[in-house]
DNA sequence: GTGTTTGCAAAGTGTTTGCAATTTA
DNA sequence: TAAATTGCAAACACTTTGCAAACAC
C-alpha cells in the first residue's frame, strides 16, 4: 500500500457503520481493499481476484452485491465506459475519466481540467442527475 | 417517415458502396430504416424489431454484425452509456447526450448546448480519440 | 464459379437471482 | 433467536461465433 494514499485506521468499519450496513467479514474485508490506499477503479472480477489473492475468501456474487451496496450508500461511483463491463470507483467526489479502450485502463482527470461552461437545458419535465465526461485515449 | 428529415432517395445504397459494403438485401433494409429518416438510436434489439414489424426478415445476429460493420465504415457511431446494452446513432458529427436511465431513452444534446473549454492532457505518449459527455438525466 | 454474407444454434461474457446454510446483532 | 448476509449454481440479458446454405458479382 501506498504510504502517501494511507488512510485513517479502522476507517473501512467506520464507512461500514455510517452507511448502516452490517461489517460482515466479507464487507470489511472488500471496504480495506478499496478504502485503504489511493483511489482507484474496479469491476467485480479485478475486485474479486484481488481477494482472492489476499486469501480473502468471498464469492463473485458477494463482490457484486456488495459494490452495488456501496455504491448505494455513496461510497462508490460507478462508471460506464464499455458495454459489457461495470467499473466502480472509490473517489465519489465530482471528476471525469480517461478510458483507454485497448486495455481497459480507467484513469481519473483532475477536477478542474475539464471545464463545462454551459449545461443544455435537459428536455420537458427532467433535471439533470449526473454529467458524465469519458476521454477516450488511445495509444 | 418524417418529411422534414427525408433524405435523397437511394441513399441507403450509395452509402453502402461509398463504404464498400455488399449491398446485400439485409444491408439495404436496414440502412433504408437507419438513414431514410430522421437521426435516430437504436439497439441491436429495436432495430430488429423494427425489421421484423417492417416484414424484413434478418436474423438478430445479422443485425449485430451490420450495426459493427456500418460503426466501422462510420456511417454510424456506437454511444456507451448503458452497461450490457449498445446503442448506435445515425449521427456520426460531434454532438453528446441526454440519457435517461429510467426507461433507456437517448436524446442528443445540439452540438453547441456542451461547451468544453478545456481538454485535458493525456497520459504519457496517448492521443485523445474522442470526448463523450453523457448527461443522466431524471425525471 | 468464387468469395462474401446470412441464419441458425451454440457458446461466451458479465451480471443477477433463488434459496438453503451461515453469520451478525 | 430473528433478521441480514453469504455462497452456490442456475438463470439471465446481451453479444459473438462456427459453419453450412444462400447470395452477389
Amino acid at each position: 500500500m501506498n504510504a502517501i494514499c494511507q488512510r485513517p485506521f479502522r476507517q473501512a468499519l467506520d464507512r461500514l457503520r455510517a452507511s448502516g450496513l452490517r461489517p460482515t467479514r466479507q464487507r470489511l474485508a472488500l471496504a480495506k481493499l478499496l478504502f485503504d490506499g489511493c483511489d482507484r477503479h474496479v469491476t467485480a472480477e479485478t475486485l474479486h481476484s484481488e481477494a482472492s489473492s489476499a486469501n480473502i475468501r468471498v464469492s463473485l456474487a458477494t463482490v457484486y452485491n456488495t459494490l452495488h451496496q456501496f455504491t448505494e450508500a455513496g461510497l462508490l461511483r460507478e462508471i460506464v465506459v464499455d458495454a459489457g463491463r461495470s467499473y466502480f470507483d472509490t473517489n465519489t467526489s465530482e471528476h471525469h475519466h480517461f478510458f483507454n479502450e485497448r486495455n481497459g485502463m480507467l484513469a481519473d482527470i483532475p477536477g478542474s481540467d475539464v471545464v463545462l461552461t454551459q449545461l443544455p437545458k435537459p428536455p420537458d419535465g427532467m433535471t439533470i442527475r449526473r454529467v458524465d465526461v469519458i476521454v477516450r485515449v488511445d495509444g
